[in-house]
DNA sequence: TATAAAACCCCTATTTTCAGGGATGTTAGT
DNA sequence: ACTAACATCCCTGAAAATAGGGGTTTTATA
């Protein structure tokens, strides 16, 4: 009998390979194949009653992205699994793909044969991921350990973002209906808590953690 | 007679997708396809009276990346087209491409047709470069004349730069082997150049234009 | 060779930041 | 009930940055 594989992916010239090299394997039949998640997320809502045994998906699709298409796929059915193929090599992505429980994670420029040993392993019930994708985990993992010693609570949150927003202490006091004296604590025990000088370091964090943009 | 086509992607099942698809057409011969551009480097190397007519390539690759491909390319044979295929949109990497005179762009997850109709376009020695690619060029190139009307000199690089990296005034002036007024000077002028309000501001604008990294 | 741009320097005065203290009330967990 | 963490506020003095002026000299280039 065989398997039952969706591919969702963006990149139309991507899926031509993803499917000359699975078109060859004889245990797959390829039930649809998509462009974004939103018509994945359609066709699994139409046919609840399907055997799904993978998806394999993208990370950034227009529409619908990978990690929501996964969580639809994951409350429809658990025993569908989902595979991650995509360029995104970044510590976070990859740590929120975990996080959200996909079942195996190959990089696009991956070799064929790893691609057809991520499908196997996860079709026989195990996780894949990729040795590439697994080193950056924990290497983020790693480094995250030394960096969560420094926690900001919400209100220095909100300051060190209004600082590197180029507010002056004077303003940000009264955005926040604080005292002046406060946001000088707050500034103050920022730098020290963050090992910088002064507002450019300050500035540099907030922009490190995404507090705010560019 | 066939055209004689070279393929550089390091991503594999693309390559698959490429191939694939151009598998297909009768009138195109694939003679090497190479997953960084140092491979075909040195075919190009060993073989230098082949006429090649079309090298589709990636822009980053491991070893060599597509730029230096496309320079080596037209170095050897300047009839020899290159038709650059990638995922990356942004507008400097566009920017730089055309620059260094490449035939043709096509995103990744452009349709086979389009791909396919970039192809016979280049070998046809016209230019290809799909709508997408287009906007962002010139979409780039009007928002860079208002940007451009603000151009820091050099010095004023190295003072921001500084800036940017935590140290006061006073440790420029001495690293620049200045007059702390100096510098205050040049912050000043940045500051009203720039259109910022101080430090933080100085800061975003130093990380924006990569003077400083993260 | 004008002349503009860049690089460089100085001054005053005000505001803001930085470094060092200390303090109080609230909240959440042991 | 105790304690630690958090949020809040205050103070002083020094250092730095900001805002506003003013310059000269060097360099490129039209």
């Amino acid at each position: 009998m065989k398997y039952n594989l969706i591919i969702a992916d963006d990149h139309k010239m991507f899926l031509d390979g993803l499917l000359s090299i699975l078109n060859s394997e004889k245990d797959y039949n390829i039930l649809l194949t998509a462009k974004d998640g939103k018509h994945i997320a359609k066709y699994l809502e139409i046919n609840p009653d399907e055997k799904i045994d993978l998806i394999i998906t993208d990370i950034s699709m227009p529409e619908m992205d990978g990690i929501s298409l996964n969580k639809i796929v994951k409350e429809r059915n658990k025993s569908t699994k989902t595979l991650v193929v995509s360029m995104h090599t970044d510590a976070e992505m990859i740590d929120n793909l975990i996080e959200h429980d996909v079942d195996g994670y190959v990089p696009k420029n991956a070799e064929k044969e790893e691609l057809l040993k991520a499908i196997k392993t996860i079709l026989g019930g195990e996780k894949y991921f990729s040795k590439e994708i697994k080193n950056i985990y924990l290497e983020n993992k790693f480094s995250k350990k030394k960096q969560e010693e420094i926690k900001l609570t919400q209100r220095e949150i909100d300051v060190i973002t209004l600082i590197a927003q180029e507010f002056t202490t004077q303003e940000i006091a009264d955005q926040l209906f604080l005292s002046k004296h406060t946001i000088e604590s707050y500034r103050k025990n920022l730098i020290a808590k963050l090992n910088v000088r002064n507002l450019a370091g300050l500035t540099k964090y907030a922009i490190k953690m995404k507090y705010i943009k560019s």
